[in-house]
DNA sequence: AATGAATGAGCCTTCATTCAT
DNA sequence: CATGAATGAAGGCTCATTCAT
């Protein structure tokens, strides 16, 4: 088996694949934990819903929980990209714009991954690599508001993170909530109080 | 009108005997809840834990499932009527009573009832006899809330009732963290935007 | 606890309590068997459904085995009791007459006892009490055809019960089959085939 | 138009191990069937008689039901294969050959096939795949009858094979019967009774 | 005698994971 | 790297039968 010199090349094509292998596992996986949780997805299942063979999906991720996390891992870095992106208009944000866009984040971010919720709801150990999401996340906030409220003391700005933090779990679940009859009305509410409490931080 | 299957027991105890029975199954239950998940665990387990045979589980609990809505339905009881003892006394409270006692009461109620959020959020479908449980609770909430806000439509009262258990929700998802650094203050916080939110909405 | 001399009328309701018990219960079993076979029936159901605790079922029949044996047992009785009055009448009838008795008295006979051939082909063991229903019938009917041709030897009756028995049984199997379009002329063919066998038995 | 679940495989061997280890599992299903019935025989038990482990068994037969639906299967195929050789040579046969071919031909079928009859006997669902194999069988000896009588109806034709059938199955359960005294001679008198009957339908 | 709770061996089936090809 | 057969521990559930009340 001769070796040219342009192994790299050679192999590139192959990596490729690969790549493309690894995101339609990602997506399977994606899809069985939004329906069926993460017990009631069988590796079997994600395999065939990815085109591929059981030992190919193997060949990637060693364990089931392996893939569950590497799918958490990829939301993580999704919502972590997303969230740093507010840190320079942030500035300028009234408490509504932050209210609104908090939560228009948090809705976004289920909507596109909505494997999420479910994944980290029904995984025995909660991610128990590194820092959880929610653990990471929160430390965004915290920056975020750090630098809109220089005022407050941290210990100050880590207790509001925490509580905006509860308040965008609360929006996106008012969100989520099928067939809820006055939806938009409690969605407009549950800002408001977000606003409100903002407001007060913010506020001299 | 026979109630729904999956919450029925498969027959109910006619003897002294089999009313410890159960109590002791539904006790053992919730423990293997908590630590397991639903998933997790297992009716040998939990028949194991009672001090009873796994035939004697299923002759009153026929399938997994059963037992896990009995428990929620014991849950959903308790609730209901705890939450039934705020009728007369909130009428004259202030909002930041209102704040305290709702929070303190979704942190009791956890506290006395562990098995309920992990039960609530691991069971593949939850729990499709007769209303939810949250979607019941909110409605007490509303009945609560309508009193004590006359003035308030029902549309605003049932958003109102919406927010104020996400808010909850949030208190008792603080109060749950572990090891959680500043949690007194966040606990604190959360409380305080509940009271603010209901101050704007029982309204001058 | 006084007994008067009058004991036996005091048991009397009893026994006849009894007696209905143990008709309940036997009836119970031949309705789950026709509609589950052997296996597929549970004991609980027997019970329930003849009304009975599954204590008092057991308190009669010792296995599911006994209950099943007492059923055949009881059919066995009617069988070999309906067949006995064919004794007298048959010395007379035609080899038509033999054929259409034969195949009615088996058609009869199965649609009055209904959890007979399932009963018989679904039990695990054939009946090893005594002889077999199948064999104390063909004595019987061994015992008729030698009554009506007793120019015939001993072996040459036998063979011809046998083969009279397996035409008895076709017939039953063409009558009981659902839904076969033709199936008026090809019971009536059977029925003629065994006439004209018979007719060979008892000719000169 | 998919083949019904109940025969078909959980997945096909694609591979040579595959193919035989299908073949072993056949073979030891059916002997398990024979000694102790569809209900009687375990999963386990067949797997571990052919050396294999639970799983692998599981691989290729979804369920219990379908294990012996394909044994059925395969057998009705054998039974057909075998019932069409007849079709050339029993256009010039007697009815004496006839009775003799027919009778030979289940009796045989019986001894290689010894599951045949306890599986069709003793399984809860008489196979609802397609057709029964008994009424495959009989539309094939429709179809050997009507070139050999061209001259008799459909409707004639039919019955006959109805009744045909049914003494075939007779001749088999002859043979079947174990120690039973004069069975030659039974045998022989059946298989008379066949011939004359045929007789009757042939003749002009 | 009647009742119904108790028992536990055993059954069918699933599924994460390994490994030979 | 791909493939798919092999593995076997474990889980949910059944049911004939026994026994205390």
């Amino acid at each position: 088996m001769p070796s040219h010199k342009s192994t790299e090349l050679r192999r590139s094509p192959q990596r490729q694949r690969g790549h493309e292998r690894v995101a339609a596992l990602l997506e399977a996986a994606g899809a069985c934990f939004v329906e069926k949780g993460y017990e009631g997805t069988t590796m079997t299942e994600v395999a065939a819903r990815a085109g591929a063979a059981i030992g190919s999906l193997y060949q990637f991720f060693p364990t089931k929980e392996a893939l569950a996390n590497a799918l958490l891992e990829q939301y993580a870095q999704a919502a972590y990209a997303e969230l740093g992106k507010f840190a320079e208009p942030s500035l300028n944000w009234t408490s509504e714009a932050w209210a609104e866009h908090l939560c228009a984040f948090l809705i976004a971010f289920r909507r596109h991954h909505p494997a999420f919720v479910p994944l980290v709801e029904s995984m025995p150990k909660p991610a128990a690599d590194g820092l959880s999401i929610r653990r990471r996340l929160r430390a965004e906030l915290q920056a975020l508001l750090a630098r809109r409220a220089p005022h407050r003391s941290d210990e100050e700005i880590h207790a509001a993170a925490v509580v905006v933090q509860q308040m965008m779990k609360g929006a996106a679940a008012i969100q989520a909530e099928p067939g809820m009859p006055g939806r938009q009305a409690a969605q407009a509410q549950m800002q408001r109080a977000m606003q409100v409490y903002l407001h007060g931080v913010f506020g001299k």
